[in-house]
Parts: C-alpha cells; sequence; structure tokens
RNA sequence: GCCCAGAUGGCGGAAUUGGUAGACGCGCCAGACUCAAAAUCUGGUAUUGGCAACAAUGUGCAGGUUCGAUUCCUGUUCUGGGCACCA
C-alpha cells in the first residue's frame, strides 16, 4: 500500500468542506485567537509560488492554535479593486467586475488546491457592493469628524459647530496644513491665523462654514499635485515616471494640481507613533513607521529678505480681492476677504508701510507688533496689542471721498473697544520717519499709562493676527538651530510660492528654466537624483541672528511637501549643503572649528561653536535650545514640531474603486444620507478618463446630473478595515456588530509582505484609531503581532538578441556583439541551458526561424533574481507542483525553503526531498508489500526519547514561526524512528498530531486509519515529557585557545575540580601544552571547555 | 539620495542567550538491489595539503572588543524591499 496523495488529499478536501470542519462561531466558550492573511489582490496572473508562503504559514498556525484548544477566526477574501482591472478593462474592453470575477475563481480554485483552513463562510470582496456599502460608511464618519487636540481623539463634527458656535475657534485653531491645501490660484493659505469668534461664525454664510469645516475634518477635499500626462488624460504614479516621459508610451508628465480628497491622518501621527510599543511587530517594521511618520523637533524661523519683493499690483489688493471673492458663492462673506485682503497686504506693503515695520518690529519699541492684524472685522496696519495702540499708514486712497467716511467709522468702532488709532501719511514714514516713531513712543507711554484706569475690549493673549505669519520672508523648518551662524545660502524648493516674487529680472530667465525641468521630474527621481543642480535666485535673506546676508537658491532636493518647502543651509553641517556649497563654490562658514576638515560635512553635535556669535564657546547640543530661546524671544521663530507624513492622498480618477457618497451643491460637499448606501459603481461601457483629469465617472451624464462625486476611493480604502468585516460578514445593518468585534478584538497574528510597511499598515491603523475614539469598536491597534514574510523572489532567466537580425548568442559569448536582453519562459530552460526547440515553438513560434550562437553546444542563458511577476516570464505555477508532488509536500516544501521572513529566490529542485519524507513517513505505517505495519506495542525508552525531543522542537519551533526547522525536525524524527524501525502506534499518533498543521491531508489520513474518528484537528497536543529525554552525561567539546580539537564526555553534574582534572588528563590536551601548565580553564555548563595557554 | 533588511559549502539553509560552524534537504560521488531503468537502501561530500592520523584556512570585505565572534562594535561593498496614484 502506497502513499497515494492524490486520493488522499482530494477525499479530505472534499470531506472537510461537506463537514464545515472550518466553519467558527462568534460565541464559543473557547478562548479565541484570530489569525490573518493580507488578503490578495486577484491579478489576472493567478497566484504564483510567493503568494502561498505567507498563507501556509498562518494556515499552520491557525490549525496548531486549534490543536492547543482555541476557537480559531481565519478567514479569506479579496481585495478587489485596483487599476490592473481598469487598466486590463482600457486593453481589452472586458469590464473590471467580470475580469476581476474570473480572476477570483482562478484563485479559489489555486487555494483550495492548496488545502487551507478558511472559514469561507465568511469570504469578502471590496468591490462587492454589500462590502462597499460600509467602506461608504466609514468615509462619512470620517468626514463627519475631527480630531480634537484637547482630548486627543476624534469626535463628531457636531460638537465642533457647537464649540464654535459658543467660542469660535480660539481653542480649536484650524490644524496646520501641509501643501496639500492649496487654494486653486496656487496660495498657500495660512491657517493658523484665521481665528473666528462664534458671532464671526454665526454671522458667516453656508459656504463659509462648509468651508471652515472642511480644514477640519478627518476625511476632507482639497488640492494636491499629481503627475499628470496629458497624452494619456490620467494620473500617473511616481514609478510610473520615467525621466519626466510616461513608462506607458513616453508621453511628457507635469505636475498638475488637481481635486483631492485626503485622510487627515497627520492628526494622528502622534498616537500612530506612540502605540507602536504596544505591539508586537518586528523592530525594522517598528523603524519604517516611526521614520515614515518622521516626527522631529526644532525650529521655525524666518528669515527676513535683504530686499523685500516688489507688490505684484500697483494698486495693490482690489483686483486679487475680488478674484479670491470668486471662490466663495457669496457676495457678501466679509471674513474671507478680510483674511485674504489682509494676506495680500502683509505680502505687498507699501514702502511706507514697509519702513515703518523695519523701524518697529522685533520689539523694537518694547511693544509686540502685528501687521495687518484682523480686528472685529477690520484690518489694521500695524496693532500693539498689549498697549492698545493701532497705526495706519494711508496712502491716496484714503483721501476718496468714501473711504474717509469708512476710516471715520473705523476710528469710532476701535474706540469702542478701548483701542487708540493713530494715523500718519506715507510722505511722513518715508521722509520723517524719526518723528514718527517718536511720536509713536510717546503714544505707548499714554496708552500704558492709560491703560491702567481704562476698560475695553479684552483681547484674548493667544490671538494671533493676520501679520504673524508670512512676513516677507522665507520660513525654514530646522531641527538644528544651533547651526543658524553655520547657515551660509538658503534652498527653496522650485515650486515654492515665493519664487516668482524674489527671483531678480537677471535670474529670471534662469530660474524659469530651472523650474520647467523640474516639473518633469518625479518626487522620485528628485531624492535619487545624485547630481546636483539648482538656480540662483538672485535675492538675498537675512540671517536673523547674524544679520548676515546670504543668498536664495532653488534646487530640487528640496521638496514643497516637507516642513515649509526651503531650507537653510549649513554646509560644514551637512552632507548635501555641503556638496551643494562645493559645486556652486559657495563660501563654507566653519562653526564646528577641527569638527569641520574643509572636505566633508560633520553632523556632530558635540563641538563647540566658533564664529557663532553670542553662541561662540558653546557646545552644540546646549546651543539648540539657547537658539530657540532667542527666536522665541525676538519673535523671529517658533518652536516647532515637524512630521514628514503628509495627509493621505484618499482620490483616485479612476473607475474601478469606491464612489464617495458625496453630492456637491454650489462647490459644498455634502453627505449622501446613510439609508442611501450602498452608492453603486454605475455600469459603463468605457473607461476612458473624464476632461480635465476627472475619472471615468464624469463621462456618466447620470451620474453628473446628480452631482455625485467622481473620483473614487484609492485601493487601501477596502482594506484598511477588512478585518474587521471578517468578525461579522453578513451584517446589513452594520458594519461589524460590537459583539462580534469585542469577542475578536485584535487580529492576534497578521501575516503578511514589508512591501506593506507603510502604507496599508499605517491606513489600517489609522482607520482603526478612528473607529475606536467614535465608539465603533474597543480596541484602538488592528494587529497585535505582525509576522512579514520574505518575497519570495523569481529566477529570470535572459536571451541576447544580435540587435538587427533574429539570432541570439549564448551569454558567454554576448560581449562580442550589440545585444538586445530579453527576458525568457523559466520554463523552458533547464538550469541555464536554454530548451532550444522549446524556445523556438515558444510565443506561437516568434522565435521559429531565430539561429543561434552557442558555447561548447549549448545556449546557456543569463539570470537575475528579481520579483515574480508574470511580465519577466520568471513565475512558478503551484498548481503544476501541487499536481505532480501533492499539497502537503507542497506546503512543507515551501516553508524548507528557509524562513519565513526571508526573501529567497525560488527554486524548484529540493521539492523530491520533501516530498521523499512523507513516503518515508507513510512506510512506518505501512509496507509496499505487508500493507499494515503498525502496532499496539509498549515503546522503548529510545523512541520516547525521539517523540518528546521532537515534541520539544516542533512546539518550540511552531511558536517562534521558525518553520523551516520544525520540517527539519519531522524529517530528523522520521529518519530516527526508521533507523529504530518503530511502528507503535502511541508514538506515530503522537507524530501525526505534530505533524497537522504541517501536512494536514496525510495526518487525517493516517489518523483515521490508526482507528481514530472525527478529525485529527480535534485532537489533543502532545504534552512534552522533560523525563524523556534527560541525560546523565554528555560530550562536551575541549578547545585549546578557542580552537576546538578534542571533546570529553563528563557527567553533567561534574564540578569544576573534577571536569579540570579530566580535561588535563587528556591526551590532545596534553599534547597542546607541550608540558606547560594552562592559564585558565573555563568550563561552562552545557556549553563547552577552553583551555587558555 | 533616504529608510529597512540580508550576505554562511556546488545550492536552499542550521547554529534560539558570545561557546563544537555547516543540522536538515537538494545536488554530486561511490556502492547495494535490477537484464536495465525508476523507486528504495548504504556510505561519502567546506577548501587546501596528506594514504592516514592530522594540520592550515574558512560565515561578503577591512579593522576592533573577548579566553572564545556567523553572533557584539566601527567602517565598507554588494543584493533585495520601500519611498506616498501598483497592490
Amino acid at each position: 500500500m502506497e502513499y497515494n496523495f492524490r486520493a488522499i488529499e482530494q477525499h479530505w478536501q472534499q470531506e472537510w468542506k461537506a463537514k464545515e470542519i472550518y466553519k467558527v462561531s462568534n460565541d464559543a466558550s473557547k478562548p479565541k485567537y484570530y489569525v490573518l492573511d493580507m488578503f490578495p489582490y486577484p491579478s489576472g496572473a493567478g497566484l504564483h509560488v510567493g503568494h502561498p508562503l505567507g498563507y501556509i504559514a498562518s494556515d499552520i498556525f491557525a490549525r496548531y492554535k486549534r490543536l492547543k484548544g482555541f476557537n480559531v477566526l481565519h478567514p479569506m477574501g479579496y481585495d478587489a479593486f485596483g487599476l490592473p482591472a481598469e487598466q486590463y478593462a482600457i486593453d481589452h474592453g472586458i469590464h473590471p467586475a467580470v475580469s476581476t470575477e474570473n480572476n477570483i475563481n482562478t484563485f479559489r480554485k489555486q487555494l483550495d488546491n492548496i488545502g487551507f483552513c478558511y472559514d469561507w463562510s465568511r469570504e469578502i470582496r471590496t468591490s462587492d457592493p454589500s462590502y462597499y456599502k460600509w467602506t461608504q460608511w466609514i468615509f462619512l464618519q470620517l468626514f463627519k469628524s475631527w480630531y480634537n487636540r484637547d482630548t486627543k481623539k476624534a469626535e463628531s463634527i457636531d460638537g465642533l459647530i457647537k464649540i464654535f458656535e459658543t467660542e469660535g475657534n480660539i481653542n480649536h485653531p484650524i490644524p496646520d496644513q501641509k501643501s496639500q491645501t492649496r487654494l486653486p490660484d496656487g496660495q498657500v493659505r495660512n491657517h493658523k491665523s484665521e481665528i473666528f469668534s462664534s458671532s464671526d461664525w454665526k454671522g458667516f454664510d453656508e459656504a463659509t462654514q462648509q468651508f471652515i469645516l472642511m480644514e477640519y475634518r478627518l476625511a476632507y477635499c482639497g488640492y494636491g499635485e499629481v503627475n499628470w500626462c496629458e497624452a494619456l488624460g490620467t494620473v500617473l504614479a511616481n514609478d510610473e515616471v520615467i525621466n519626466g516621459v510616461s513608462e506607458r508610451g513616453g508621453y511628457p508628465v507635469v505636475k498638475k494640481k488637481l481635486r483631492q480628497w485626503y485622510l487627515r491622518i497627520t492628526e494622528y501621527a502622534d498616537r500612530l507613533q506612540g502605540d507602536l510599543n504596544t505591539l508586537e511587530w518586528s523592530d525594522a517594521m517598528k523603524e519604517m513607521q516611526t521614520n515614515w511618520i518622521g516626527k522631529s523637533s526644532g525650529a521655525e524661523i524666518e528669515f527676513s529678505l535683504a530686499s523685500p519683493p516688489s507688490p505684484l499690483l500697483p494698486e495693490r489688493g482690489d483686483a486679487k480681492v475680488a478674484e479670491s471673492g470668486r471662490l466663495f458663492k457669496t457676495a457678501d462673506a466679509n471674513w474671507h476677504i478680510l483674511k485674504e485682503y489682509g494676506r495680500l497686504n502683509r505680502k505687498n506693503p507699501t514702502a511706507a508701510e514697509d519702513v515703518l515695520w523695519q523701524n518697529i518690529r522685533n520689539n523694537k519699541l518694547g511693544v509686540k507688533v502685528r501687521r495687518q492684524h484682523a480686528i472685529q472685522g477690520y484690518i489694521v496696519d500695524f496693532a500693539l496689542l498689549e498697549v492698545k495702540l493701532v497705526i495706519e499708514v494711508d496712502g491716496e486712497y484714503h483721501n476718496e471721498e468714501q473711504q474717509k467716511i469708512y476710516d471715520e467709522a473705523r476710528t469710532g468702532y476701535l474706540k469702542e473697544f478701548g483701542l487708540n488709532l493713530i494715523r500718519f501719511s506715507n510722505d511722513d514714514v518715508l521722509n520723517n520717519t524719526k518723528t514718527v516713531i517718536e511720536k509713536i513712543k510717546e503714544e505707548i507711554q499714554v496708552q500704558k499709562k492709560n491703560s491702567r484706569t481704562s476698560e475695553g475690549l479684552p483681547l484674548p493673549e493667544e490671538e494671533k493676527g493676520l501679520g504673524d505669519e508670512a512676513k516677507a520672508g522665507v520660513r525654514v523648518y530646522t531641527t538644528r538651530p544651533d547651526t543658524i551662524f553655520g547657515v551660509d545660502f538658503m534652498v527653496l524648493a522650485p515650486e515654492h510660492e515665493l519664487v516668482g516674487q524674489i527671483t531678480t529680472a537677471e535670474q529670471k530667465a534662469a530660474v524659469d528654466e530651472y523650474v520647467a525641468y523640474v516639473k518633469s521630474r518625479s518626487e522620485r527621481e528628485r531624492m535619487a537624483e545624485k547630481k546636483i543642480s539648482g538656480c540662483f535666485t538672485g535675492a538675498y535673506a537675512i540671517n536673523p541672528l547674524s544679520g548676515k546676508h546670504i543668498p536664495v537658491w532653488i534646487s530640487e532636493y528640496v521638496l514643497a511637501g516637507y516642513g515649509t518647502g526651503a531650507i537653510m543651509a549649513v554646509p560644514c553641517g551637512d552632507e548635501r549643503d555641503h556638496k551643494f556649497a562645493k559645486h556652486f563654490n559657495i563660501p563654507v562658514t566653519n562653526i564646528i572649528g577641527d569638527y569641520y576638515n574643509g572636505e566633508e560635512a560633520n553632523p556632530t553635535k558635540e563641538a563647540v561653536l566658533q564664529n557663532s556669535g553670542f553662541l561662540d564657546g558653546m557646545v552644540m547640543k546646549d546651543a539648540a535650545e539657547v537658539v530657540i530661546q532667542w527666536l522665541e524671544d525676538n519673535e523671529e521663530g517658533v518652536r516647532k514640531v515637524n512630521y514628514k507624513m503628509r495627509d493621505a492622498a484618499f482620490s483616485r480618477q479612476r473607475y474601478w474603486g469606491e464612489p464617495f457618497p458625496i453630492i456637491w451643491k454650489d462647490g459644498i460637499a455634502y453627505p449622501l444620507d446613510e439609508k442611501d448606501l450602498p452608492l453603486e459603481l454605475p455600469h459603463v461601457e468605457s473607461y476612458k478618463p473624464g476632461p480635465e483629469g476627472e475619472g471615468p465617472l464624469a463621462n456618466i451624464e447620470a451620474w453628473t446630473a446628480r452631482h455625485l462625486e467622481t473620483n473614487t476611493m484609492p485601493g487601501y480604502a477596502g482594506s484598511s478595515w477588512y478585518f474587521l468585516r471578517y468578525m461579522d460578514p453578513h451584517n446589513d445593518t452594520v458594519f461589524c456588530d460590537r459583539k462580534g468585534s469585542d469577542y475578536w478584538n485584535q487580529v492576534d497574528l497578521y501575516i503578511g509582505g514589508t512591501e506593506h510597511a507603510v502604507g496599508h499598515l499605517l491606513y489600517s491603523r489609522m482607520w482603526t484609531k478612528a473607529l475606536y475614539d467614535l465608539g465603533h469598536i474597543g480596541f484602538n491597534e488592528p494587529f497585535k503581532k505582525l509576522l512579514n514574510q520574505g518575497m519570495i523572489q523569481g529566477s529570470s532567466r535572459f536571451v541576447y538578441r544580435v540587435r538587427g537580425k533574429n539570432g541570439f548568442v549564448s551569454v558567454g559569448l554576448k560581449d562580442q556583439y550589440v545585444t538586445d536582453q530579453i527576458h525568457v519562459d523559466v520554463n523552458i530552460v533547464d538550469g541555464v541551458e536554454l530548451d532550444i526547440e522549446a524556445f523556438k515553438n515558444w510565443r506561437n513560434g516568434e522565435y521559429a526561424n531565430a539561429e543561434f550562437i552557442l558555447e561548447d553546444g549549448k545556449y546557456i542563458c543569463g539570470t537575475e533574481v528579481e520579483k515574480m511577476s508574470k511580465s519577466k516570464f520568471n513565475t512558478v505555477n503551484p498548481d503544476e507542483l501541487v499536481l505532480k508532488y501533492g499539497a502537503d509536500t507542497f506546503r512543507m516544501y515551501e516553508m524548507f525553503l528557509g524562513p519565513v521572513e526571508q526573501s529567497k529566490p525560488w527554486d524548484t529542485k529540493g521539492i523530491e526531498g520533501v516530498h521523499r519524507f512523507l513516503k518515508k513517513l507513510w512506510r512506518l505505517f505501512y509496507d509496499e508489500q505487508k500493507g499494515k505495519i503498525w502496532t499496539d506495542q509498549q515503546p522503548t525508552a529510545e523512541e520516547l526519547k525521539v517523540l518528546h525531543r521532537t515534541i520539544k522542537k516542533v512546539e518550540e519551533d511552531t511558536e517562534r514561526f521558525s518553520f523551516n526547522t520544525a520540517v527539519s525536525a519531522f524529517m530528523i524524527a522520521v529518519n530516527e524512528l526508521s533507523d529504530l524501525q518503530c511502528h507503535k502506534k502511541t508514538i506515530l499518533e503522537s507524530i501525526l498530531v505534530l505533524l497537522t498543521p504541517y501536512a494536514p491531508h496525510i495526518a487525517e489520513e493516517l489518523w483515521q486509519r490508526l482507528g481514530n474518528s472525527g478529525s485529527v484537528l480535534d485532537a489533543t497536543y502532545p504534552i512534552f515529557e522533560e523525563k524523556y529525554v534527560i541525560e546523565s552525561s554528555k560530550s562536551y567539546p575541549v578547545a585549546i585557545n578557542g580552537k576546538t580539537r578534542t571533546d570529553i564526555t563528563i557527567a553533567l553534574d561534574a564540578t569544576q575540580q573534577q571536569v579540570e582534572a579530566l580535561v588535563l588528563a587528556n591526551a590532545v590536551v596534553q599534547k597542546w601544552l607541550e608540558g606547560k601548565s594552562p592559564k585558565k580553564i573555563i568550563y561552562v555548563k552545557n556549553r563547552m571547555i577552553n583551555v587558555v595557554v
């Protein structure tokens, strides 16, 4: 009776299915354990041998836990939305729903072949409306929530509205924004300053209110830059862009600003960071997330410009203000107009304002001065709030009749609040500056006296005016404020908003050219670029501490999205800055003395500062704090915590994804009523992009007529919460019943590839936290333990075509010709030797008439290890292996290849050995001639020792996911039992239970054949007993000076003296001692003995 | 460029805490069985020298710490993964 794996495996797979062996219930007295795989994207290529690696590992662990008495949830599903299906549809006209369905069926068949213990009754597909109904629902929860920084959690936006109605947003200023939230005209909104009162709020119209709320929502709409390919009419990923052109077709690609949805994940940065230490993840994985979040602390510093930018408009303000007013639907919404107005004024001060500003800024009068400050509906030129003084500088247009009335009204109004107002004309300021300053000083004194008696408007300390930020200068973020005196130049991102304004006439052409060049480069290319490039703007900035004038450059290595989009360059301390300085011959200021050798930068923090003004003599790491203090005292900068992480772009201009449950009305996004979910993806005939970079949904009239959002959600939407749906997959009234999620709780073991280290794993953590904050689930981290499987790489084979000929040259001779390297199917290559006949038939005989230049009569292929991919013809299909060797062999072989965590190239060669092992195991039970040979005899001590050593090893290895060594332990056990000719049921039965997680079919079969009923999965796991493996003596290696020379056997309880005596008596030791006595004898119990001579 | 990981015989890998480097398997060599092959079984197999005993070398490379380093430290090279619209 031989091992007929095909019949066995088929039989048990049917049996398991029929008896619903793997179905789990949500209420069980047993403790729960949740084992989850990262669900696959069902690609058209089907499963390759890389996919099952993690699935087998999780299957082993799920079965192991079940044997250990747990109620194990082990589900599977499909991440079914995605770009490839859409691309396939464009190319072949097959609807994504159809191709996806086909692919899923293929995947399922392939998965079933391997004998996984998934509870398929819980299968989910993210593209299924009954699933994405809840993806949309969660999106709406995010849309209807904001992050309360006081309570540090997500809360309902209704609560925020109540706060606005009672106290305005003074205690909850608009969260910091990154580059995404620029207005269509390219202006960066300066949100911090947008402070409003409760009465302001009540006065705002609907559009303004909604606009403000959008700045708080956890899911919000803003503007962001994308790689735009006009010819393809579509947005491209960074790696679809190569050297400024699209990978497909080679069309030019430029940056384009598009309306986008975002998730405000930045609000969770601190929690995402902090909670990492509650997780059992590898340090590497935590480190990657930490680096992605990129928390750093330092200072934001304001460098004013040596020559302020000239005004953009001859008569400042008005035109621009009117234009920006068009952003809003109501004509009389004065709030944002004011805001805009103030900002523009600040940026484009009149000459008089600027002169005055330079004379009174920086506490020069002993009083803090704010420019273009909004007070109760007015913008004043300068506000000295602590002394309740307002200064106005009047230009020509204030003489107009209308303006006069307006000004008088303002004076009166401000007086009501206890604010005194003084006016100067432009002429006075410009020509009699001194007098004007004296006058202001006098007024300050008067106000100071009055302030003790006068009442009036209490101005909140924290209130910030419009003038606080964007003075006419460049803000930089630095983690090294201590190096401030070493700043030799500044670098702005080429897309920085100031570039256009500060560039001098002489430099304009060069700057424009450089900006255009950068526009065509993807962020990735820019970061990876080794060549140093940049362009001088002609402008100079003033170092606020040293007063030194420093040149302002632009360069692609500074990205707009990080920090402020501008850096202060300290070449002696930063390698990149140093290279830049050397390349452009910018003199380097050395502030670190001997630490800088003139050749390369030294990022030390230990140096004692030199050339650093009042910091001289201070150690750098102490100086940072001093500088921050100085900056804050002098209002030239602020302490700042910065995150590298940006808000997550959450919309795609694509078809095959979840539609947003959003309706646009007069430019305002309104949520769809939850009872109208799911908002189903409409069927389309064409998948072509919509106009102006919109998604294909924009082409559907019925869709646009309802004013529905035309973007769809990205691939990671559905995968951000799927682990919750498995807990309660068929619920139609809630995304996951709270009882279910309370029972199953966190995923105990999550297995998947490291490629998801920062994407999926961060997003799902954020969603979990948001759902937790809002009270929908009871835990705030999704994946307790994470196991990262390595990538199974393909070993690609290449042939070399002689250019211009239908001829191929063997790899060893290819250098003698001009050749093109072509991937060839690994399945028609034996090792490295090409099967020429098979090659001629390959690809429908494309190379039927090819000629071959051979070496030693063979055509040898080139090889390379790379990602397994259909397009590289290096995939190996598991089906064929399962057919040939069986699922159990395949499972064990994949595990035997090496540690699960490690990446390795696939090689089918060794699979025979594992198959032989299973056959050998079978022969412990059955003989080909004699049939059944297992007996009921009592085991010997030797046999029990083998068994218990195996129990210990397999259990320990399984617990630490060292599946390859567990397989090896099985092999050792079977080898030893074969040598002992052990066919005893008691021993073999225990081995079968141990083996069940690894080779479930053969274990189940033999378990039944031994006369057991019920599944082997319900057997009890063997218990290791020390008494069977105890030995009384042990063989120790004896090393002389650390080099093993011999070994001796000593009793385990031997003392140091006994051991030394034995060692010295040993002939080999004597030989090496050469008559001398040893310096020392090191005896480590259970390990080794070392004799030091 | 930045972040993370890895590198051990002809090959995949083992060595769990600093303690016998190469478990287990593949491949290869020799032998048994067979007319022959397959299957199976037995023995050998890091490199160099030697009939052997044995000796020297050996965990990407260069150093260091230690009685002792694949393991810890410093530097370096190469390979793989990620870098925000592939999933």
